[in-house]
DNA sequence: GCGCTTTAATAACGCGCGTTACTTCCGTGT
DNA sequence: ACACGGAAGTAACGCGCGTTATTAAAGCGC
């Protein structure tokens, strides 16, 4: 079934179907024969073929997609945003995974090249520092969740600050003084960040941040325990009455130091975890006020940022970054 | 950068580039040609077009993959699966969301079927029955943790039968013989399975099924929180010592039945889990021992039989099954 | 009737590549 | 001297389509 059977079906020549499919402006088509050809389409069930209508335009319409791990919840959330948004512009996504291993990478970054894609989305499952292959230069190429170590590529990245400005903002406003902060590595960025806005939230209640209340975690629920123990264990009065934990797996592991405890939840102590992980923070008992992540923002604002690039229009910012959006439950 | 471009730069015609670059079995190049031509490929950074490529050898490469959801923990898993193994095969996925609309799905089939697929996996995010487009039989296609209503496509499901036996068995090898279950909904293919292989293995142990042990829960935690405090608030001696749950989800919700009521686990309570979401399982405390769903499996699977069919092999099985590993923890 | 513009449609080229059929060159045997 | 066979390489076609000239017909004013 190629464009010719339609064309013969309908007693016109290819090139008039070809305008009759394309909409081609300027094309004068009366509607008696656009009629006739949409009708031979029906009726030998003819489906364009994408392969020879890119060849031919020179335009591939596909975008790429490389991340470290296609299984897990983050990368999944932005290949929904990217693949939802591509697909409003009639593109479609290749998706990739490198497995962490920079051989997979770089054999998935050819394959897509080899598919002439018009642009690249790098996404990683957290916010770090990144170097891509040379490669990557051939085509437009935006970073999610991840920023150029060079500082030439454009990036899209989660407003750590602000997150931690929230978190903390809503344990004030519920009358919480003495928080607890059971942070992430407080080497990697999103630790840094989500720790600035936690001290500027509590300087603008007036609240001078107590160090020792902020205790680092390892990202698992166990470390988090212990953390939380520590915490939790202080002399009465000293003890912080709220915790603001740097994920939800942390925040699980708090749960647990606290229900030993026999101390209730919010009525005792509030949590507030981050990351939003759905299997968790909406099954745990009480459900978990956490920030989510905005990954699939982050895949949509990646599709357009391309589009505009593959469209060799500039961008505005080489950097954006996207707020972390709070969800209420029953934690606080 | 084409083909045409390397041919000139080396000195040859473009056919013996195309030879050279697809070891063409039966065309004599002498190894001097031959690397005259890999070295002007390199040089001038060539790459093959994917999509000319396919046009000419009418051969796309490409599977595809259609599924409700991307987002969620079992859609990825096939997605990984699926991705690795077509990799290998130096193919390509086409991946998809239908978000469970019709329209959606249908237009996801269109966008496939011009991309000239040459294979479509069809998965689902619970086991149960479908039945696809028409236009899904333009292609060969593969059904995976569904079957069709029709009883045409090939499919691929776990074996629900030898999952509710293993947990059971693993129940029963440590010394429980009254053994609560909590199950999925008692009409879905999971649950009727599972019950079965639950019976199977009580009945071998020459332990009669007693049916009060067995109830439903709504696939939440809440649901299974109140399911198991009806099993553990029965007279001691009565109350069952361990409990299997219809998934990860809901062992959530019995552990925190089983811990308010100041039982231990798996001392006084031993738990099974389904499902193995690593999320839940791997964190909760003590750890969730939990049948896996061998989604990856299934996907790696589903690219062998697509593989096998577009090669125009015929299929030996039209229904496969595939075990669930029984994953140990610490909760038994 | 003749020029001119607009409408309707087509022939023909090229996109980058796989593939077939064909040519040229060289060494060998008789 | 000639036919012959294999090695090395190429011209040319076609894949399905977008696109640009170009042509043919129709409408219009005079």
């Amino acid at each position: 079934m190629t464009m010719s059977d339609v064309a013969r079906h309908a007693g016109v020549s290819r090139t008039t179907v070809s305008f009759v499919l394309n909409d081609k402006p300027g094309a004068a088509i009366p509607e008696e024969t656009r009629r006739r050809i949409l009708e031979a389409i029906d009726e030998l069930g003819y489906r364009p073929n994408a392969g020879a209508r890119a060849l031919a335009a020179n335009r591939s319409g596909w975008f790429g997609l490389i991340t470290e791990i296609v299984t897990g919840p983050f990368a999944t959330e932005v290949i929904t945003g990217a693949q939802s948004r591509a697909w409003g512009d009639r593109r479609f996504l290749l998706i990739a995974a490198s497995e962490g291993d920079p051989a997979q990478e770089a054999a998935a970054l050819d394959q897509m090249l080899e598919h002439r894609v018009e642009g690249l989305l790098y996404a990683t499952t957290w916010h770090r520092a990144v170097t891509l292959p040379k490669a990557a230069r051939e085509v437009p190429t935006v970073l999610v969740n991840c920023y150029d170590a060079e500082g030439e590529l454009p990036c899209i990245l989660p407003d750590e600050v602000s997150g931690g400005y929230k978190a903390t903002r809503r344990l004030l406003d519920a009358g919480h003084t003495r928080i607890g902060f059971i942070n992430l590595d407080p080497a990697i960025p999103a630790a840094i960040g989500r720790r600035e806005g936690y001290e500027r939230a509590l300087r603008e209640a007036g609240i001078t941040p107590d160090p020792s209340l902020v205790v680092p975690g390892w990202a698992t629920a166990d470390s988090a325990y212990t953390a939380a123990c520590e915490l939790l264990d202080r002399p009465a009065g000293d003890r912080p009455t709220a915790l603001f934990c740097g994920n939800d797996r942390m925040a699980m592991g708090a749960y647990d130091a606290i229900k030993e405890r026999g101390l209730r939840i919010p009525h005792d102590v509030a949590v507030v975890g981050f990351d939003n992980q759905e299997l968790i923070a909406a099954y745990l008992r009480p459900k978990l006020t956490t920030l989510a992540l905005p990954f699939e923002a982050m895949g949509t604002k990646g599709i357009d940022m391309l589009a505009a690039l593959a469209a060799g229009q500039p961008l505005d910012t080489r950097q954006v970054t996207i707020d972390c959006p709070l969800l209420e439950r029953s934690s606080v």
